[in-house]
DNA sequence: TGTACATCAGTGAACGCGCGTTCACTGATGTAC
DNA sequence: TGTACATCAGTGAACGCGCGTTCACTGATGTAC
């Protein structure tokens, strides 16, 4: 078994080969969604995240129209980092299994194992955010953050019907609740294991979820 | 079998035999608690909620110190509300069954059918809001949000070990992320429905989780 | 290789607005004698 | 029953601060000839 097996979490993007301008965008966006994710939107500041960043205000705009254009930024890379994350993750599950229950109790696994470090680093987190404080974003923000849940939701259920056809459940099966069930993991994960500070509780919570998937598919025996 | 059997949602509190400034200061927590799971809190002005209370925002500071006293205020008669009634579908579930697993399992199906309505309704909402705004609140606030959180947990863990002292599981079966999963599905289940629109999804979710814990602790047919 | 110009990645000062908060005051209701 | 006073539930005007945003300007780097 190759030791490239375990897959890790997101990769923090590499600041290599960067122009200084790119520098600076990046650095603001890593500051924005640190902020974001610990006291919301609103509450963070265009002041705290230039003198963080070591500009100055107007530097600021430089970068982005203005204060929702930073949170569009924000969404847009954010979302095309995690999903570029889970489809690596999808990829690889499928790769060491052609058959699909195998490949999606795999994918949860790596999907586990993937999750034990921090809670910002946790796709989904950012969703949880939004969702909660839709009304302080404008509708363009909003709809991309709504879309991105529904897309996932559609590729869970795509996968889920592909188990139903190999294993017919021996109990009916809402397919449809085991697809939300896995966004519920994901996105509910990030916020119990802040609430409760306990990092390592969202893998325990996707191998529970593994259990339910595998005993509901997996032949009597 | 009683008509009053089927539980309802927390029901407003009732303005009869307030004190017109209780009511005011009730009106003014039931705005806020709307505007907050909406766009959180730094989001929320005082100037909107005495806008909507039809008073001036001086009489805000008549019945609060300042805006964390609102916070405060907001999420003791929160979770005083969201306590009570949890405790109240636990008290009929044991009532109806001396079994404890069945009694969990009938109080997920009471939990579940008093979530079909509205998500600003469903116990976890603010916590969950609160969770990721921690840093937009002062300690204290912060604080008896985590510790809410907590308690249920103990709650449920204990319940768990009632069932599993009757209902030797089959397989070993963590029952610490058992316990944390039904918070997760509380506070994950309020987020996802919003999130999608859909209030109907914590129900079936709720019942996916019920399905879990029956599969778990159900004797070998 | 040097000069002219363009673009990049900002600076510094100023703006107006809205926000949370304070303070002196007030009409309505309740209570004591 | 009438008067004096206290409490309740606010009003209205003002405050200072911080926030998002604008605008004219600038030094450093890149490109053309």
């Amino acid at each position: 078994m190759p030791s490239d097996m375990s897959a890790k979490t997101a990769p923090p993007v590499q600041s290599e080969g960067l122009s200084k301008g790119e520098r600076t965008r990046k650095a603001l966006l890593d500051i924005t969604y640190q902020s974001v994710i610990r006291k919301g939107f609103a509450a963070t500041s265009i002041e705290e995240l230039v003198e963080a960043a070591g500009i100055t205000k107007s530097g600021f705009f430089y970068h982005f129209r203005d204060k929702n254009d930073l949170a569009r930024a924000l969404i847009e890379r954010y979302s095309d980092e995690s999903d570029a994350f889970i489809d690596a993750l999808i990829a690889r599950a499928r790769d060491l299994s052609d058959d699909p229950l195998q490949a999606y109790l795999i994918f949860l696994k790596l999907f586990a194992e993937s999750m034990a470090e921090d809670f910002a680093d946790m796709p989904g987190c950012l969703v949880a955010i939004i969702t909660f404080q839709d009304q302080a974003f404008d509708r363009v923000v909003s709809k991309m953050n709504s879309e991105g849940v529904f897309a996932w939701r559609e590729r869970f259920m795509g996968w889920l019907e592909e188990v139903a056809a190999v294993y017919p459940p021996r109990v009916p099966v809402d397919l449809g609740a085991l697809a939300d069930n896995a966004l519920m993991y994901a996105y509910g994960g990030a916020m119990l294991s802040k609430a409760m500070a306990q990092p390592s509780l969202v893998a325990r919570q996707i191998l529970l979820y593994r259990e339910t998937v595998r005993m509901m598919f997996s032949p009597r025996q």
